[in-house]
DNA sequence: ATGTTCACATAACCAAATTTCATGTATTGG
DNA sequence: CCAATACATGAAATTTGGTTATGTGAACAT
């Protein structure tokens, strides 16, 4: 059997992600006449229209979907491959595709940016990329290989990944200028007293407050931010990262609940997947992580 | 960042293969020349030599010999890739990659054959390889995606992995015609009279007869050949199924001993990935066993 | 040593596959 | 019905990849 040229799978993969063979051309440096002909090369292999194209827009069949997903797959892996033996010359290249949850750059324990700035400054030829998700699809994209690593807060640990901790991150409980308990003394707050006031909560696998759960959240969000705004209307109290509320400076906008009682911590990990041994670029970026974050306890330990 | 054209990667592999440039031009059905020019290609956009060759013979760099693992396992994703994506229509192709363990060909139960005979009575375009190795090592290669189904005793199941029950083998203890239990009738043989003497054991992952292990087994085959070989030459003892010494038909030259007591049984599986579905032609080639080994359980339900 | 052979490298040339350019066609929107 | 958009197509140009013929250098026999 003859293989299909990647060629062809490379241009079909970047008509779909730019809507259009007209788009494309510039994305893959050819005329829009070449990509015609791909597309109809593709299409002739593998025997079926993988799109309907013309004036009235574009749109992917059903099967051009599955192809589309497959071929994005192996592309993938494909590039992965390629920096693997690359790599066994003394180069650092290929794809770094690294996956974090939201509002993890004002993490000061954690200095991503700093450990990213350590990476970047040797001299490499590694195409970053960044995605924020949430920690279950965070695990989910390091098992398909879809991200190298991970930094979050994983609760729910699987037997395919490797984690290391990393950091802690404290929780207080806020609420806004206008919410009822923004004028009442912390020590007339506890569980009970906020009991009676709506709780805005992260999605599940992001959950930092158990005690606050049985509460019955009126609201749920899956990004930091959207939690910042909902708790500014003063209509819901909520978790927030200590962190991220002090780099925000809007100290009069939100203020703490009782911070010495209402206090949640959530341990940074970093993941990666468990099997097989990783490329160069992958191994030093966790090198760089993990050192950075020791450099730090062994500062906060000199402190105190 | 450019993706190694496949052609090299083939180029390289089958000269790997065959080991050489001349032995390779058949394989590959293109000249010498061309060969020499694809791995030069190769090695300029590796950036380093993958083998050395010459009047002085054929053999693998360091790197050269990381790069062929690799491109081989590429290529075989590749291969399957392919066929997912050509199975979107209404053919059966690529590849069909099977691992059995040794004498399964007389397993009457389970009757390979015929499924495979149904299975290739369809209509398909599949390329058939099939594979004889230990259960350990048929699980490894399902792992890796090296096979797609395999068929044994898996005595050990793995998480990965999905078993389906097919079939049991009946495992007797056998001595050959010149071994002093020869005559001795079966009544007067035990567990005991047998420690006496020296027993054949099949290594570990294959091992049937719990009960002989402590005896401390002086040989060990890995192969169903080997060790009716060495029942035969009168020194040694060893299980055996039973439809495999039957088939044989050399009903003179071994010796069922005590059947009534000496008897195991081992329960045969079928094995596939668990994650993601599978291609048209595994789903396919598992149905057929599977009914294969159904019909064959109830004509027996119904002959008793 | 010396010539021969083997295994691969290289050059010149050629064929086939791809791309571009110019143009055609179908569909939508006004 | 016209203009514009988005893709298809044909011919020419270019690039890629192949073959044939020949070169090179190491091993081997004499």
């Amino acid at each position: 059997m003859k293989l299909l040229r990647n060629t062809l799978l490379e241009t079909f993969v970047a008509v779909v992600d730019c809507g259009g063979f007209t788009d494309a051309q510039f994305t893959l440096g050819i005329t829009q006449s070449a990509i015609s002909i791909r597309i109809r090369d593709l299409e002739t292999a593998l025997g079926y229209r993988v799109c309907e194209r013309g004036r009235g827009g574009f749109r992917l069949t059903e099967r051009g979907e599955i192809a589309y997903g497959k071929a994005r797959d192996i592309l993938r892996s494909a590039r992965d491959f390629d920096a693997e033996l690359l790599e066994l010359r003394d180069v650092t290249t290929g794809d770094l595709r690294i996956g974090v949850v939201d509002a993890v750059n004002t993490l000061a324990d954690l200095n991503l940016d700093k450990s990213l700035k350590r990476f970047l400054d040797r001299p490499n030829d590694v195409r970053l990329e960044i995605v924020v998700a949430s920690p279950t699809e965070l695990t989910q994209r390091l098992i398909t290989g879809e991200l190298h690593v991970a930094i979050a807060p994983f609760r729910n640990q699987v037997a395919e990944l490797t984690y290391t901790e990393l950091c802690q991150e404290e929780h207080w409980l806020y609420c806004g200028r206008d919410h009822p308990l923004f004028d009442l003394p912390n020590d007339q707050i506890d569980l009970d007293v906020i009991s009676r006031y709506q709780i805005c909560q992260r999605s599940y696998s992001m959950l930092v407050s158990p005690e606050l759960q049985s509460n019955d959240p009126k609201a749920i969000v899956a990004n930091m931010e959207a939690m910042a705004t909902l708790i500014e209307t003063g209509h819901y109290l909520g978790p927030l990262p200590v962190h991220f509320v002090e780099s925000r400076g809007q100290n009069g906008k939100l203020k703490e609940l009782a911070p010495n009682r209402l206090h949640w911590t959530s341990t940074f990990h970093l993941a990666t997947r468990s099997t097989s041994l990783h490329r160069r670029a992958v191994e030093l970026f966790v090198a760089d992580v993990v050192q950075s974050c020791e450099a730090n306890r062994d500062l906060q330990d000199a402190g105190t």
